[in-house]
Order: structure tokens, then sequence, then C-alpha cells
DNA sequence: GGTATATTTCGTTATATGGCGAATTATAGG
DNA sequence: CCTATAATTCGCCATATAACGAAATATACC
């Protein structure tokens, strides 16, 4: 039952419903997701941990950016189930859509750039 | 975006979704509702109306007796989806069985006296 | 119409959650 | 080893949520 709920309540926040889909592309850098999500680096991060806590993405440390991943392979069934039921109703979604044209102008950007302006 | 997120909340606690559960076995009177969970009437009152808005359940009034039932025909993809999820991740579960075990036995007795049982 | 009663709404309280900035941690690179 | 820096943890505040009991609502029955 505790998967379940620690599942729906990751859900159950647009900021991390919007994460979520964003990591649907392609893994991705905290800094990245926290310049889409136009949130403080600690409101993100905190955000990010509840999603792996539920078991939805998975966190590898690269040097000293930390790169989230949808958790696709080697999810339980009830992960699995509950992306594939996240992204189903939300692929047309106009705020996915959106975020999703935002990331593509991102991507092309440095990621030291992108920490950079966020120092600033 | 919002109907979504509104199912994740109305599928993050624990005590509604136990009450979703009760209800695929068919549909219940509140005062079953109540008896189950083993909360005050208006904190149940509170949880199903917040599935109901989520479009999880339907509600049709008989007299004076309230009763609730799965939204399974005629409901949006997401919402079957969520139910279907709900339903496969937690039919094993042990507390969701137990809480069946007791609706066996709770569906012989009148409703009549479940409600005069409340009262007193 | 008046009373009993099943359910909901309201008002209150305690706890959980989401947000931020500051402090801390871990790692890269001089 | 020391500095810079990406990310996290901590401490705080404002708001949301779950719980209750009391009051209100709606319906059946006399």
């Amino acid at each position: 039952m505790n998967e379940i709920i620690d599942i729906a309540k990751a859900l159950s926040d647009p900021n991390r419903v919007r994460a979520l889909m964003l990591l649907t592309g392609s893994p991705l850098c905290v800094c990245q997701i926290i310049e889409m999500l136009g949130l403080a680096a600690s409101t993100t991060s905190k955000h990010m941990s509840i999603l792996k806590q539920a078991g939805l993405v998975d966190a590898t440390k690269k040097g000293r950016w930390m790169h989230y991943s949808l958790q696709s392979k080697n999810a339980p069934r009830q992960v699995q189930k509950a992306i594939q039921w996240i992204v189903s109703g939300l692929e047309n979604d106009s705020l996915i859509q959106q975020d999703k044209a935002k990331l593509q102008k991102l991507l092309k950007i440095d990621k030291e750039e992108i920490c950079r302006k966020q120092r600033s």
C-alpha cells in the first residue's frame, strides 16, 4: 500500500509531474530541471528526491553533476504503470508541450552556462 | 493537467484508496464506508467527495441513503487507467484483503442497524 | 406540518507540504 | 591542500490537508 501511496503523492504536485514529463525525452541534469521549472535549487532538489523515493526516477552522479532519468527498465510494475498513466494522460497537455519546446532550446545551451546563469 | 493532478491527489491518501478498493466489489452506502474506515461521518463524507470530484466514483442518492460506486462506464480514459492502476497494484495488498473480508461480514448486516450503531 | 435520521457543510485544530535562502556536502581542478 | 561550484540538507514561513464535533440539509414517515 505504501508504495502506491508514495507514487500517488509524488504525482500529486504539478511541478513534479512537469519534471517527470521532461525526463521522457532524455535524462537531465538538475540544473536543467531547475531552469525549466523556474524554482529554487533547493525546492527542485526536494522534488526530485520525492520522485526518486517513489521509484519514478533514477539518479546517477557524474562528477559534480547529478543526472536524473525516467525509471523505465528494472522498475516494478506499479511504477511502470504509473509512468504510462501519466505519460499517456499528459502528452497532449498544453503546458507539457510548451515545456518540451522550451527544453529543446535549453538543450542547445551548455550546462556550464546554465549553471553560471543560475549563480548570478 | 489539473485532471491528472486531482486524480493523483485523490489517490494519495490511504483511507481514500481503501474506500475506492471497497467499491470494486459493489456499490456501498456511506454508512457502510464509515463503518469500514472507522472514521467520523464528516471525514468519510469529505473523502468521498474528493474521490467524486476526481471522477473516480459516482454518487447516487436513494432516499436518505447515498450510494457510492466505482466509476467504470462513461469514465474518461485517464480515470479508467487510474482505477486499473490502483486495483492491479493493490489486489494482493494485505490491508485491502483484510478490508474485503471485513466487508463480507458487514454486508450481511442491515444498513439500518449499521446506522443505529453509529448513532449510539 | 413535524419529527427522526442519513449525509453534508462548517469551524477548528494539528500536521504535512511546498516554497525560499543560508549553510553544508561532495567533487573538479588548480 | 585550497578554491570554486553543483547539488543537497536545514531552518523557517505560508498554505493545504485530514481529522473531529456541531450545525445544517434533505428526505422518509407519521
